[in-house]
DNA sequence: ACACTCCATCGACGTTTGTCAATATTCGGA
DNA sequence: TCCGAATATTGACAAACGTCGATGGAGTGT
C-alpha cells in the first residue's frame, strides 16, 4: 500500500490549553481527558453519536435511535445522557419527543488534544 | 502560520476508509474503534502516554514510569500491556529493561476519524 | 553458582459499567 | 379529565475493570 500527504492544519489556536506532550500531561488534566474519552469508548455510544450526525437536520429522538442499535429504550436514554454530561450532545425537548444534536466543536477539540501529541 | 504537507504510512491494515458520519456507522467499526478509545480513556493510561512521549529519545523503561505516576510495578505493567495491544505503543528489550515507544501514527489516526466526525 | 534487579503474570478484591424490567414523569389528544 | 405515547429514573445483576501483593522468569554482576 503506498503512501500519500495529507495536508496538516497547523493550530493557531490550539484547542483550549497547552500541547499534551510538550511537557508531562498533569493528573487533572489527564482525568479530565480520560471522561470524555471514557463517554465515547463504547460501541453504542459511538453509534449513536454517528446516527444523530447523519440524521436529517442534525438531530434524532430517542424513538429514531432505539431500532438502530438494538438496545432496550432504557439503555439508549442512558446512554445518550452519559453522552450529554461529556458534553457531545445535547438535547431539546419538543413535545413528548426529546431530540439530540451534536455539540458543535465538542469532538474536533478532543480530536486536536490527541492530535497534538501524534505529532511528536 | 502557514500548513504544511505530513507523510502518513498507511497501514496495512485497512482501519483508515471512510468518514465515519458520512454514513451510520457500522456496528463492526464502532467496536473497533471503540477498543481504541477504551484503551486510552484511563488517567493513569493517558499520562503514561504522555511520559513516554515526552521522554529522552521518545521512549522510556518501566522504571522510569512507576514513580510518576504513583501505581504499583505490576499496575504500570498492566496499563502499558493494554496501550500495546491498542497498538498505541510498542515495547523493546534491552537487558533487563523494557522500553515502550509511542508508535507514529496511532494517535493521529484516531484523531483523524474524531475530526471527520466532528466537520460536520 | 549466587544474589540482585527489572519486569510480566497470577490470583484476589472492591468498584465501575452495560444492560434490562419495572416504574415514574411529562405531554398531547379525545 | 382521563388515556396513551415518549422518555427518564430506579433497582438489580453479571461482566469488565483497576488495583494490589505474591510469585515467576530472565539478565547482570560478583
Amino acid at each position: 500500500m503506498s503512501t500519500t500527504l495529507l495536508p496538516v492544519i497547523q493550530p493557531e489556536a490550539v484547542a483550549c490549553c497547552t500541547p499534551l506532550t510538550s511537557e508531562t500531561i498533569d493528573a487533572e488534566r489527564a482525568d479530565d481527558l480520560a471522561k470524555k474519552l471514557k463517554a465515547l469508548a463504547d460501541p453504542t455510544r459511538l453509534r449513536l453519536v454517528s446516527i444523530v450526525a447523519a440524521s436529517e437536520g442534525g438531530e434524532a429522538c430517542v424513538c429514531d435511535l432505539i431500532e438502530p442499535v438494538g438496545l432496550s429504550q432504557p439503555t439508549v436514554s442512558h446512554h445518550l445522557k452519559i453522552l450529554m454530561e461529556a458534553g457531545f450532545l445535547t438535547r431539546s425537548k419538543r413535545g413528548t419527543w426529546a431530540y439530540y444534536k451534536l455539540v458543535p466543536g465538542a469532538l474536533g477539540q478532543l480530536s486536536q488534544l490527541l492530535d497534538v501529541t501524534a505529532s511528536r
